[in-house]
DNA sequence: TTCGTTATCGTACATAATGTACGTTATATT
DNA sequence: AATATAACGTACATTATGTACGATAACGAA
């Protein structure tokens, strides 16, 4: 493994960062290329000697922040214990993280592009928590199933907090979904099933 | 109210259907408006004179459909009957509608802009199931907090079941997903919660 | 320190889609 | 039949993109 040579390093760094700010200062959709090496001090040309477009770019600059944040949340961790000690912690930590970052999270669920991103994100959820939930023997409904609802819907509120301004605090929220996905609708709602509709 | 010049009725909706066309045969993304008005044998010049832009285009063609959708599901009674006669049936009809045009929605969802469809269609869907909230009192958390999250996971649901090809058929995800909501996870993996963990 | 390598610079060019303009023609409304 | 206007046909300016290439500077290896 030859190391990485210096200027290349500090350019794509460079080119990372700044792609961050300009999303936070300006939206994601009318930023050119231009503007991002501008800002980083570097000419058009030598993006695409790194980079295929702004969302290569991107997605290179999200995924360390993903990663980091996946070890503080070990999301795994929610479906691996819902039958022990349960806890919303992975929930609140992913909360609180989309809070400190609300501006940039914001702007890029928003933005055109924003479904390759929220794809992304929500499979690479949906692969965590997969783990975890293979450690539980005779799951009523397909592993894959459980695991994309459960990312799927925490992204979906994540991406709704964000929209909205975050109208809760992020312990409200958090605790609202978490709850809502371990027990469902009925139970939070304080709503009896009978019986009888258990199977229909 | 005046009624509609026939040419302008004709126009749009040949655009609209010229539109639908061309994202189920080449996607959303690669589209350009001339594609649009030589597919509707129109000039380009005649697409400006009613849409700013392609979005704005399949946004009114989409609208019809929705409306129609919305009333076969009558999507609120999911919530509304959430304590009476319970049924999947609102999930059932809407996985199938999705199913009948999957090559259309997997495109649009998957495409760029997908991520402003997704939004106004869960902002639309959420929209039905708070009036159907509204008739419940005394809930244990905030009616937008529980409408988005009912419509933000179906929708989430949709989109990764035409991602991935309906693996599974409408019928089964369309139960999962409604008994996954309305119950939870925990009792969908049939996991016994003890009372201790209740209120953490 | 020297030397070969190569990332970046500086600049230029081709392409492609967009949005708009305007006189002309055809069609709808009354 | 007369008037209004939608759509045509064509043209033009703009803007971002992607690529090319010789020159320069920074880097890594010896």
């Amino acid at each position: 493994m030859v190391r990485l040579d210096r200027r290349v390093e500090r350019t794509r760094k460079l080119l990372q960062e700044a792609l961050l700010v300009l999303i936070i200062e300006q939206g994601y959709d009318t930023l050119r290329i231009e503007d991002i090496t501008e800002r980083a001090n570097l000419r058009r040309a030598t993006f695409y000697m790194h980079y295929k477009d702004k969302e290569e770019l991107l997605l290179s600059a999200l995924s360390e922040t993903f990663n980091r944040l996946a070890q503080e949340t070990e999301h795994f961790a929610a479906a691996d214990r819902l039958g022990g000690k349960t806890h919303y912690g992975a929930y609140l930590t992913t909360f609180k993280h989309a809070e400190q970052n609300h501006t940039l999270y914001r702007n890029i669920l928003n933005s055109q592009s924003g479904a390759v991103f929220a794809r992304r994100i929500r499979e690479y959820l949906a692969g965590l928590i997969l783990q975890g939930l293979h450690q539980i023997p005779d799951l009523a409904l397909p592993a894959d199933v459980v695991a994309n609802y459960i990312a799927g819907a925490e992204l979906a509120m994540i991406t709704w907090w964000l929209e909205n301004d975050m109208p809760y605090p992020a312990e409200q929220v958090a605790q609202g979904v978490y709850q809502l996905t371990l027990r469902g609708v009925a139970d939070t709602l304080n709503i009896t099933i009978s019986p009888d509709n258990r199977s229909d």
